[in-house]
Parts: C-alpha cells; structure tokens; sequence
DNA sequence: TTGTCTTCTGACAACGTTGTCACTTGTGTC
DNA sequence: GACACAAGTGACAACGTTGTCAGAAGACAA
C-alpha cells in the first residue's frame, strides 16, 4: 500500500479510501491510485484490514459439520455458502466426526483466526464451552441438531413428526407390525425420531412391541444383520421405518438378501441418491438440507447485522417421498 | 495479551514466548502466564501473529472446488482436510460451479485473507491469472484437472487408461458394437476418456461408428434422453460406455425404461453410491478421490516446507469394480 | 477584504502480535 | 576476585491497515 501510494503521489490514507470505496476522493486520484495499485499488482490485505478495523471483521465465518463430505452436511455446506459469497463472506469447514473434543478444537481454531460467526452442526454433548465465544460477540448458530446447557438459535427439522408421518402412511395401508431401527440413541435426533415412532403407533392404538425396535445401528452393516435378524422371528414384521439414511440402505439390503423386498414394506428417513432406481423404489421422509443451511445462514447475518432479539428456534419440514416401498400392502 | 502480562506480572514478550511455546522461559514464570490466560479467557489472535510474523504464515489453505456438496469434491475436501489437521492448518471452500469467473474471484478472495497455499479443481481456461500468486509465494495444486498456460503441481487420475480398461472388459466379452456417452467435451477429463475410448477400439481393430458416440451430455435427463436414442437404432449398440457419474444414471434410466438392463451391458466412470442395490449392479471404473486429495495435500504441504523441485505430475490409478452390468453378454 | 463553510487530503496513532537486541542474573573457570 | 558465558527477561519497533483529527484549498456571502 505504501509502494502503491508512492507511485500515485498521495498519501497511504487515500490509497486505504480508495480501496474501500469510500467517499470523498477526487476522481482523478481515484484514477491514479487504481492505476498504481494494478501495475504494482497491489492486493488489499483483509488480515491487517480486519486488525485494524473498529469492528475487527474478517468476512469470514466457520462452520462445523459431521463431515464435509457426508451428502447431508456437504449440501448444508453449499446453502450456507451461496448465502455468504453474496456478502463476500468466505467460509472454513471442518468435521468434527462426531466428536466433541474434535468439534471443541475446531471453533477454537475459528476463534483464533477471528470468525465473524459459527454455524454448528454439534456433536458435543455440552456446549457450555461456548461462553466465551457469544462473550466475545460472536454470534453462533446450530443446524440439525439442538446444543446442550447453552441457548443459541438453532434450525432443526422435524424429526418426529417426520417420522409419525412416515408411520401413519404404513398403518393406513393395514400394517400393524411394524419394525423400527434405529441409530445411536445418544444422538438427540435419533431419539426424536424414535420417540415420533413410539408415539404414532401408540396414537393409532397399536401395541408397542420391543422384539420390535432396534437401537444404536451405526453404519450399514450393523443395520442389515439387526433387520435380518428381526425378519427371522416368529412373528416378523410386515413393514419397516428405518431412522436413517445407512440404516435404510442396511435395511433394504437385508430385505433383497432374504427376497423380501417385494413382500416388506420400507420407509426410511433421509433421501438416498438414486432411491428411485432401486425396485421397488424406496419411500423416503426427505428432510431439505438446503432449507435448514440457507436459513441458518440467513440468521447467522441478521445477528451480525445487528438484530439482538431473543433467540430464534426455526423448523424445517420434511417431505414425504413415495416410491414403491412404503405401499407394499401386508 | 497486555492484560494477560499485566496479571501475570511479566511483558508481553513473555506471554508472546509462552503461547508460541518457545523455550526459554522459567518453568514459574509459564505457570503464571498460563493461568492468567485463563483466568482472563485469553485467546491468541493468529491474524494479529500472522501480520507480524516473517513467514505471514496464517495456517489457513484455500480450495477451490466445482460445488463443495458433490460427491467426488466433497471427497477430495475431507482428504485434504485430514491431512491439513495434522498441521493445525484450516480449509476455506469455495465452489466454483465449473465457472472460470468464479473459481478467479474465489482464488482473489482467499489471496486477501493470505492463504499460504492453493488446491484448485479448475473451471477456468486460461490460469496465466495466477501468476501473481506464485510471485507472491503462494503453492498452487491442481486436482483432477489440468491448468491451462501454467506451469504447477497436479494431481489427476489417469482417465484415459481407466475408460480403455472398460472398453477392453466389453470387448472380452465379445461385444463390437459399443456406444459411448460423454460429458461436455471442453471439459479436459471429459475428452481424455473420450480419447481413450477412441484409442481402445483402434487397438481391438474395431471400426469407429460416430453414430455410437454422443458428447456434451451435460446432467441424467440429456444422458437419459441420448442413451433411448441411441438404443432405438436400426443398429443399437450392445453395450455402453457412460462417460461420467450422471450420465450413467441417466443411461441406466434409459436401459431400465426400454426393459434393457438385463440386456444391453453398461459400464461408467466414476462410483456411484448404491450402485451395487441396483438389479443388475453397475460395472463402473472408480476413481479415489481420497488418495488425489491426499496425494495433493502432501505436495502442497511439501511445498510449504520448502521443497523447490521442478513441477510433480501425479497419476492416480483407477479401479474396475465389476457388478453384473459390465458383465451381459452380447 | 474577512469570515465561514465545504471538500479534499495527509500525518499520526493504534489494532495485537513477534523479531531484534540489549540488559540482568546466575554459574563456572582461571 | 575477575572474567566469560549462558539463560532468562523486557523495551521497542514493525507488520499493513484504518480511525481520528487537523490542515489546505476553494467557494461563497457579507
């Protein structure tokens, strides 16, 4: 900036005016500055800018995801990010894994570097670690998932009517065994979802049965063995939900592996890609990731902007897919 | 920091010393700075080091990706992003949406906030525009994608020899008349397997048909819609080569509409999740994405470290995984 | 002419750090 | 006891910007 305003013959000050745009500069200094900052090649240091600057933005903000490359939080990745180059807002990413030590370390590596806001998807079980951020005026928004011993604005779907939903479509189609697997119930929305089952069926006057209903699923494999296994009692369901997205496809792989899958009934939460290609179709409960990113984005700037109102709880709603799966009839 | 020295009751040199870790400093005198930072809830201020530093290192590395929520990106960010952990160093993400314009605005944002190194999936045609970055000391790695009038490290998959594997699979199994559906052929991946289809049928002395050739499939409907065109010929091929992730979808829309998929053999480019529920499983010939991120973030790592050695080209090999489409019979 | 006001410009300090260098101790050697 | 040397500590300037404030130059009215 000193070159630049040297080679322009004006001070560095007009140099700093005419880089920020600012008012009040002659045009034909204008002139002479831009052409000076092109032929030195002359880039605006936004580190020193936001240093220096009264309110010490930095343009930039975090976020914390599960994992970027996980379908649902890389598509709540990209709806944050178009609603933030709209105001030359960049975004840091990271995964936290599910883990809270990993989810802490990173909005510490945010802090450092000065993030304007957090946008958290969490995966801690406290989040009182937090204080010192919305101390320091950073304002910090959570996705998915609610935060724990910590107020905050948050953008949540609608796990269990979601859910109910889904279970409601089978018991209208005459099913009244239905099965029910699920993934780690420490994770607040597999509980959601598995309290929607649980206070559907006892709605539709259907007794609950645990021979039923399978917890903690991780992952697909996890999911096919507790499906195979539930399909061999004596008494086996006629139609199954699955909590989520791996747990769906555990289910239905289970289901093509014992020939049931024209005979069972399936409904999963979460949209798989491709869910329409497999026969039959899989009937899903979609959740709109896009939705809950864009809205949290879009809270996330009304705070920076200023808006001091109490926090803000938002509710995303899901969309009920059929395709096939969930109108196979007991 | 001022606050944290005057609590402890030492300089602020000292309380510099103690949070980078430096030695020298007596054992009592780090216990007091340390509790002091705590009691005040002090937190480094790494844009404030990195303006001061001699290296301007920010710990911070941008990437430029075509959408951050599509699979292979998204794959490609969590590789870099594991190997960037190990260092304590942070990822922006961009996407470019295969837009050169774009991808020059991503790269100039990340410049101002002095990113110390580039991974860039390239949209753009011409990266002479990054020339001052590379004055500037900046890394530059490219993933998947070539640059364009620049010289720089990259990281690509071996496109070609991965389409001929296919082709040469289909040709084993006795099929001669094999259409090919290619994405936008100004896309450089996108005409590399091209070639390689062209130059595998050279070899097995099988005579060009430009009636089996279909490029610019830009998305499924396009794919879909060529693939039922092509099968509708007096002469349909028995066999299809998808150049790309969606464009197989949409050719396995195609065969499925016309009651094909069992008959016509179909092998694609690039995994696709699910695509072993499919009736038949798709044959495709995977990329991994996780080894180019890694590899990609090794080499600019190393760059960063001070490794001066003319420019590295890397191959990463592709993988045929057979699932039963690949595998029909002419 | 003088005075007042507006518009444009620049000098200087400050943001929160770290590099440089000089100073103060304490220890060991002759 | 004099001296050299190492280890620990702090004062100060500087990184590249922007906020504050003061001053210069010109326009206009009295």
């Amino acid at each position: 900036m000193r070159e630049v305003a040297a080679l322009a013959k004006v001070s560095i000050k007009t140099v700093s005016r005419v880089v920020n745009g600012e008012s009040g500069v002659s045009p034909s200094l204008v002139r002479r500055v831009i052409a000076a900052s092109e032929r030195l090649n002359y880039r605006h240091n936004l580190t020193a800018s936001s240093l220096r600057r009264s309110d010490g933005r930095s343009a930039t903000i975090g976020i914390v995801l599960e994992d970027v490359a996980n379908p649902f939080s890389s598509a709540l990745h990209r709806s944050i990010e178009d609603v933030a180059v709209q105001r030359g807002v960049l975004v840091l990413a990271g995964s936290s894994d599910e883990d809270g030590d990993r989810e802490r370390k990173l909005v510490s590596a945010f802090a450092s570097r000065r993030v304007d806001g957090l946008i958290i998807q969490p995966s801690s079980q406290d989040h009182s670690y937090l204080l010192s951020e919305r101390r320091a005026g950073t304002p910090i928004v959570f996705v998915d998932r609610p935060p724990a011993f910590f107020d905050a604005d948050t953008v949540l779907t609608d796990n269990a009517a979601g859910v109910r939903r889904g279970v409601r479509h089978l018991v209208q189609n005459g099913h009244r065994r239905i099965g029910y697997l699920g993934d780690l119930h420490t994770i607040v929305t597999a509980a959601e979802r598995h309290r929607g089952y649980v206070e559907e069926l006892a709605d539709q006057r259907i007794e609950a049965d645990e021979r039923l209903v399978r917890l903690d699923l991780r992952g697909i494999e996890r999911a096919e063995a507790a499906a195979t296994e539930m399909l061999g009692h004596s008494q086996p369901p006629t139609a199954l939900f699955a909590g989520q997205n791996l747990v769906t496809i555990g289910a239905f792989r289970a289901l093509r592996r014992l020939g049931l899958h024209q005979r069972v009934a399936l409904i999963g939460f979460d949209d798989i890609l491709l869910a329409d290609l497999l026969e039959p179709g899989i009937t899903v409960i979609a959740q709109d990731p896009a939705a809950i990113g864009r809205t949290a984005a879009q809270v996330l700037f009304r705070r920076l902007d200023g808006d001091e109102s109490p926090t803000q709880h938002h509710i995303v709603l899901t969309r009920m897919i059929t395709r096939g799966s969930g109108e196979i009839l007991p």
